[in-house]
DNA sequence: TTTCATAGTGTTCGCAGGAACACTCCTTCT
DNA sequence: AGAAGGAGTGTTCCTGCGAACACTATGAAA
């Protein structure tokens, strides 16, 4: 798929972010390669973004990631820390912390989350999904991206977070809990996605 | 150990950071807090480096990393492998079949297991737990150990396999669908326990 | 044979963005 | 009372760095 000059610009971009923690310039990849002009440099980046393995901010500076599955492979180390940012109302709103409790690690694969996504995780309180069987302690792992019509979502709904199912009926979105006794959340001003839910871990058997 | 002040500078950079794949700019941060000088940013990016919470690279861009308690440092991958054998009917009984079809891995003490547990996962089909809030396509995590009254459980009954509570009530144990539509299951002759339910994983966050 | 995609050179433009300096207003120590 | 640090404003300097344009040279596919 990748052809052999841009497979060693990705294994620099690797390595580089291995040693650094942050991504290189153009024109630090162009004195890597030894080019005379940056703009092989850039044409490679290019490259390796129409082909999806990386994916760049315009206009940011340094601002590449890798998209999806290979980001640096480190020690062969399969599990992910997800940050735990302690409870989430499933029932009445509530204001989510903004420290990570702790972390969990999750295998990613076994998830079925690429490596590099945005996730993190919520612990549930209230049982407004409950008619979506995620029940009270249960682990909700959310992930950064843009919801969908009837994706079950961490929402920010004037000023309070809250997992509902997210719903797009006529002109505006709502949410709606899983659960009758609950009504539909309409916002009032603003409404804002924080998370969409990809998966679920529960400990324990019992209730 | 922070004030208040270089605690929210964090949490931005950890936000940012999480939506974005890439570090805020001095400029980024100066516009978020609504700063009228970017300097102020710039010194609580000192005041963070200080504290060590914080590593910069100077003189390049966006070259701010974080020490080692957040991003995406995988530490010790301790995860386990869990052999995953196929299907478990949760409505019909059903034989589960002997081999693996392959395994999956999960943190121990994520999940709440002990490291030498005996644990093995199925996959349900069916919604006769549906009421314990298990659902089609559920990954139930179960070790192999002695039920107790009421433990969800993976059971041998009258040569097949299935999912249901364990029941004692009287003097002979039984099992039970957490649905209505289902009939309690009277062992005819043997009722061997395969494993009990520790743990779910769910992948997707839709129906 | 023409048309791509890959792999470059060379140069210019201009904003993005880090760094530094001078000064103000707090609050908290000993 | 005076020092020390946190939290800011306002301004200037200069380079880091992305973006764009023009042009060359391959080899493989249509």
């Amino acid at each position: 798929m990748l052809t052999d000059r841009q497979q060693q610009l990705l294994d620099f971009l690797h390595q580089y972010y291995l040693e650094t923690g942050i991504m290189p310039s153009t024109r630090e990849i162009q004195n890597h390669f030894g080019f005379s002009s940056q703009t092989a440099a850039v044409s490679h980046l290019k490259a390796l973004e129409k082909k999806g393995v990386i994916q760049r901010l315009p206009g940011k500076a340094r601002a590449v990631i890798f998209s999806d599955q290979f980001a640096p492979a480190a020690k062969e180390s399969n599990s992910i820390e997800i940050p735990l940012y302690g409870h989430i109302a499933a029932g009445m709103a509530e204001e989510a912390s903004q420290e990570p409790d702790e972390t969990i690690s999750v295998d990613p694969t076994s998830m079925g989350l690429s490596r590099n996504a945005k996730v993190f995780a919520l612990k549930v309180r209230g049982d407004s999904m409950i008619d979506a069987h995620i029940t009270e302690g249960d682990l909700v792992i959310l992930e950064h991206k843009e919801p969908r019509n009837r994706d079950v979502v961490a929402a920010l709904i004037d000023g309070e977070t809250t997992l509902k199912r997210f719903i797009v009926e006529g002109s505006r979105p709502f949410l709606r809990a899983e659960n009758e006794m609950f009504p539909d959340l309409i916002p009032a001003q603003e409404l804002i996605i924080q998370g969409v839910m990809v998966g679920l871990m529960r400990t324990g058997g019992w209730n």
